[in-house]
DNA sequence: ATGAAAGCGCTAACAT
DNA sequence: ATGTTAGCGCTTTCAT
């Protein structure tokens, strides 16, 4: 039990290096004989390799880390979180790499970052960061390579989709069903891809000359309680809008809810648009048109990513084009509405 | 850059050990100026320690692998595997410990064991093994500590849920309503949980001297999908049950849509019980009565029976028990019905 | 009080 | 073709 390379060596009367050249195949050419014993030998001394020590001598552990928004407390209940993770798990099987969940990374509201390159992950995949992230900063300053996902292209190499483009093309097919005056649900004011999609949207909406208020832009959160709340805060005065464009599907979700509770039929008094699209968009009565982001695609850009930058290759930031999916939430306004 | 004790203990002209002693704190002491030199220069040279290096020492590394059910494709999707890994993530932070995913255990069915005994966690968590679990053998020869949740008691330590005692308090439920008719989705033949709880409703089924049909009890795979299938089974036929009783949440979900599209009103018409109380429990419509099974306090449980373990202490399986959530799912049945 | 040195288990450069 | 040995960075025993 517990056997060493050594203890192999020894009963085997050969040295430690022939082992290990056995047991790895290479670099260094051991006869097939040989190779056998060895491999005949380990199997009996029920020998395991020792991940530590040999990443203390190569540098590679064959693991990547894991950084997760903190800013809420379970983290992996968030639908969007599931969803990434789950993409870059999904990714990371595919080349033997095992993920590194760090928790209390923030201590005090300072970061713990020792943590983070104390030798154990060959490099991070940083979800959502916010814009005022300390941790990037650090892990910019060390060697160690990292990608970050919805990172708003604010380092380089990140992975995002084109915000900017998802608002654009939400707005094309709302104003294609007639749609002219359109309330925005907002995400999070400290949020990157928030922050580009409110933007954006202020932006397309001032282009196209389309009406504002101010309670036709209000804050959601991210959250289904938040897209609840920017809901009602929309519906409580005139004028009304037609249509309800919302930052994420979790918003979205919340302001359906309040819809629904409140008589209003989506999409025929009042269309709903998400953005994301995630599972949830398709178990809430009606389906959610959405535009979706194509998070799987990036979680498997992030980790190839993240291996290029391990083998020291320049790496650049990628926007992912958002498209809008149909489905049963939004329609042309209906015909007689007053402000 | 990159520096190390070595390189502290030389700037100062010190011995490494006192170095590691002024890091540590201990178990050696030293003097309160040498110590804060040697933090000093730890800080000018941006010290890092090492944590593969100090593990190979001390054969403690804080982190405990998580060894999920591998039968689907993403397991991160799945809700009940999405709040159990969130339960033991909060549990985990509390001490400090950081979570491993293994990806790829399996290959070619083969389970590849090696991964999980390399040293790079001090234990294991496997979520929800199988009964045939290959992997579960192997982790019991070798040395190294695991529990498991919801693994049926199989082995020891296990933390899962009174399927037994779940499925009774649900029987009560429903009859105390007035249900005697009642149809059963089973989950997945081959999973500890799903096996009890079958178990437990014919047992009590034939106890409690209800009808019982064999279209009446219907695998439902522990999905949305399953639960769908199974629901028009049981509705393809009469005679109709008055309530329908599910192995858990997700496929009482896909069974409620399958109700719903038919047009068939719960709990007016049929009576719908669900199994575990994940979130999704309360985002149908109706909220969903279900047998509550406390995987928080369950996630928390095996890290700290984990821990206990890792200290040698010898760790007993735990029961948790179930209870009922009455939500909007449920009622008395309809007066007139024939079978 | 503190330094020297022996490992932890492995890889790989350097012999032979 | 294969053995010897110097580390990787750290902890800890043994001296002093």
């Amino acid at each position: 039990m517990a056997s060493t390379i050594k203890d192999i060596a020894k009963k085997l009367k050969v040295s430690v290096s022939t082992v290990s050249y056995a047991l790895n195949g290479g670099p260094r050419s051991v006869p097939e004989d040989v190779k056998r014993r060895v491999l005949a030998a380990a199997q009996e001394l029920d020998y395991r390799p020792n991940r530590l020590a040999k990443s203390l001598v190569t540098r590679r552990m064959d693991t990547v880390g894991i950084v997760f928004d903190r800013t809420v407390p379970n983290l992996i209940l968030s639908p969007f979180q599931q969803f990434i993770l789950n993409a870059i798990l999904n990714a990371l099987e595919e080349h033997k790499l095992d993920a590194l969940l760090t928790t209390a990374v923030e201590e005090d509201g300072k970061p713990q970052v020792a943590r983070l390159l104390d030798g154990r992950v060959d490099g991070h995949i940083v979800l959502s960061p916010l814009i005022d992230d300390r941790i990037l900063s650090v892990l910019d300053q060390r060697r160690i390579p990292f990608v970050t996902i919805a990172g708003g292209g604010r380092c380089t190499p990140d992975l995002s989709a084109d915000n900017g483009k998802g608002i654009a093309v939400g707005l094309d097919h709302l104003m294609s069903q007639g749609h002219r005056r359109i309330a925005f649900v907002e995400g999070l004011s400290y949020h990157r891809d928030s922050i580009e999609r409110t933007q954006a949207f202020r932006a397309e909406a001032s282009a196209r000359g389309l009406e504002t208020h101010p309670h036709w832009s209000i804050p959601g959160n991210f959250t289904e309680e938040g897209g609840m709340e920017a809901a009602s805060a929309i519906l409580s005065q005139p004028p009304y809008p037609t249509a309800i464009f919302c930052s994420n599907d979790e918003s979205a979700r919340g302001a359906l809810r309040v819809l629904t509770a409140k008589g209003i039929r989506v999409p025929t008094d009042v269309s709903l648009l998400g953005f994301d699209d995630l599972p949830i968009a398709q178990q809430t009565e009606p389906k959610l048109t959405t535009i979706r982001q194509p998070l799987e695609e990036m979680g498997r850009a992030a980790v190839n990513s993240l291996l290029q930058l391990m083998e020291g290759q320049t790496v650049h930031s990628q926007r992912f084009g958002p498209c809008l999916v149909q489905r049963g939430s939004t329609a042309c306004p209906p015909e007689n509405i007053h402000s």
